[in-house]
RNA sequence: GGCCCGGUGGUCAAGCGGUUAAGACACCGCCCUUUCACGGCGGUAACACGGGUUCGAUUCCCGUCCGGGUCACCA
């Protein structure tokens, strides 16, 4: 046993959008650390100068901060193995690189990209055909005094294979046949992803390195690099990928032609950050005791590397549109009230008690974006048709609607006090006087109220909630469209 | 196409040689009920296929098929 303090590591690219793939791994790696009591680093990787896109850095940050995965080291919380940023650290891998040249490992590469464009066109399917692998000290010196863009490639073995153990997948062979003598650093004097992450990884102590398993297949690569350059293997954790249902039906790699594919989009589209957590835990690994509901902490506690699939999952609104109901359902009117005072406000501009209108909702409400739709009828009630007082269900039909609204009117307007109680036992002793199921009463008055056959609340609830003059008034226009 | 990985209901998934093959979402029905929802109860629905190994395979091995990933001076 070793008991080196676990360290695990999110190593995003900023490209200003979070994916929810990229996301879960950072809870993965995020969890693999807490459970262990370990750390959890942040690293930006930005050595593609090209992609940089402005302000995404703060997308990341901002994502895992409502996220809840708290960073132990990163570029803004500092930490002792600096610098947490790929660009700020660019002069650190051109020694490793060279080191590799001199001892026969790596090489200098000239051949411009016009030619390895047509290498490819040649036999088809990629691969460098390592011209420069053996030039000659002559030939190398020609072309450095005459200022000949290169980039630096790592020598693979030719022949022999190249195994490697995952925590998830088992142990993986590969001929090494099959490996490219991959480009280490780049000529514009950065390192390329595959190198800079081997030479980080190392130098942070991460033990470890939990990616997507799309690197499987470049895994073994990593390994001859480590082994190169004497560095020890760290533990390699892959994780199953996340699909996205197509159009057609078919699956692949979830990505933004999926739909909202990126937490901050899942956040607009109105659920919580929580629910997606608890959700994308789940996709992909399993507790042991089949729980679903998870806090961040119990998350941290239940996690366990042998928990984790194999197999690809299908991102699933479905079920995430559950949870987030269960996420709603669970809070405190006061809070849940607050967190839907802002879609709330977007129709509502009456002075109407918004706590009273959250806990009608609360049962109801799985999408917060939903709320608006649901509760407008309150700020002014749509057109609708006489028709929609018949229901077979509650007895009514035009005639008898007439009736209960003339008589509902009546009681109502004598009512002393307008609270929830007095009119719940007006309307209910209204049909036991008059012999009615309650629903023949109720149905009448909600249609009246609310102008529309579905909603939140019943009758009573709408009524109180829209008020002594308002409610009347309503019941009055409904009466006159009998 | 080469290489790598995977394959339990529509979806997420337990299972790790002997089970009536869990559970959740979705769907359907019933109950509750003042519409809808919540809640309760019940239901439809799965081991991709073919060979082995074994007294016995969803589980182990091989093949087929299907699905996915990967083959960049992107990460």
């Amino acid at each position: 046993m070793n008991n080196k303090t676990v360290r695990t590591r999110f190593a995003p690219s900023p490209t200003g959008f979070m994916h929810v793939g990229n996301l879960r791994t950072a809870l993965y790696e995020y969890l693999i650390a807490k459970s262990q009591n370990g750390k959890f680093i942040l690293r930006i990787e930005d050595t593609d100068r090209e992609r940089l896109v402005d302000g995404a850095v703060d997308v990341i940050y901002n994502t895992l901060k409502t996220a809840g995965l708290q960073h132990d080291e990163g570029p803004d919380v500092g930490g002792d193995y600096g610098p947490y940023v790929q660009s700020e650290r660019k002069n650190m891998y051109l020694p490793y690189a060279e080191k590799l040249i001199k001892e026969g490992k790596a090489y200098r590469c000239f051949c411009t990209k016009e030619r390895l464009d047509s290498l490819e066109e040649k036999d088809g399917i990629g691969g460098y055909d390592r011209h420069c692998r053996e030039l000659c000290e002559e030939e190398i010196n020609y072309l450095l005094e005459k200022n000949i863009p290169y980039v630096i490639r790592q020598k693979m073995p030719l022949d022999g294979s190249t195994t490697f153990t995952d925590e998830v997948f088992g142990t993986i062979s590969v001929d090494n046949k099959e490996l490219t003598d991959q480009i280490l650093i780049k000529s514009d004097g950065f390192p390329t992803y595959n190198f800079a992450n081997v030479i980080d990884d190392y130098e942070m102590a991460i033990t470890h390195v939990v990616r997507g398993s799309e690197y499987l297949s470049s895994t073994p690569k990593y390994n001859l690099l480590y082994e190169a350059l004497g560095f020890p293997i760290p533990t390699y954790v892959h994780l199953p990928i996340i699909m996205g249902k197509n159009e057609d039906g078919s699956v692949s790699k979830l990505s933004k032609r999926h739909g909202a594919t990126g937490f901050e989009d899942l956040v607009k589209m109105g659920y919580l950050s929580e629910a997606i957590i608890n959700y994308i835990a789940l996709l992909g690994w399993c507790p042991k005791d089949n729980q679903e509901i998870f806090t961040l902490e119990e998350l941290a506690e239940a996690f366990s590397i042998d928990g984790i699939s194999k197999s690809p999952s299908v991102f699933d609104y479905d079920k995430l549109t559950w949870m987030n109901g269960e996420y709603l359902r669970a809070m405190c009117l006061e809070k849940f009230t607050e967190v839907i005072t802002k879609y709330l406000k977007q129709v509502i501009t009456k002075p109407l008690n918004f706590e009273k209108i959250a806990s009608i909702l609360q049962q109801r409400v799985t999408v917060l974006t939903d709320i608006p739709d649901m509760i407008a009828f309150f700020e002014e009630i749509p057109q609708y048709e006489a028709e929609l007082f018949i229901n077979k269900k509650s007895k009514t039909d035009l005639e008898i609607s007439k009736v209960m609204l003339t008589e509902a009117i009546a009681e109502l307007e004598a009512l002393a006090q307008w609270s929830h109680e007095a009119i719940h036992d007006v309307l209910i002793g209204l049909a036991e006087k008059l012999s009615v199921k309650n629903g023949t009463v109720m149905w009448p008055v909600r249609i009246a109220a609310a102008g529309k056959t579905v909603t939140p609340g019943g009758a009573v609830e709408i009524l109180d909630i829209l008020g002594r003059d308002e409610s009347l008034k309503r019941l009055q226009d409904g009466l006159l469209k009998l």
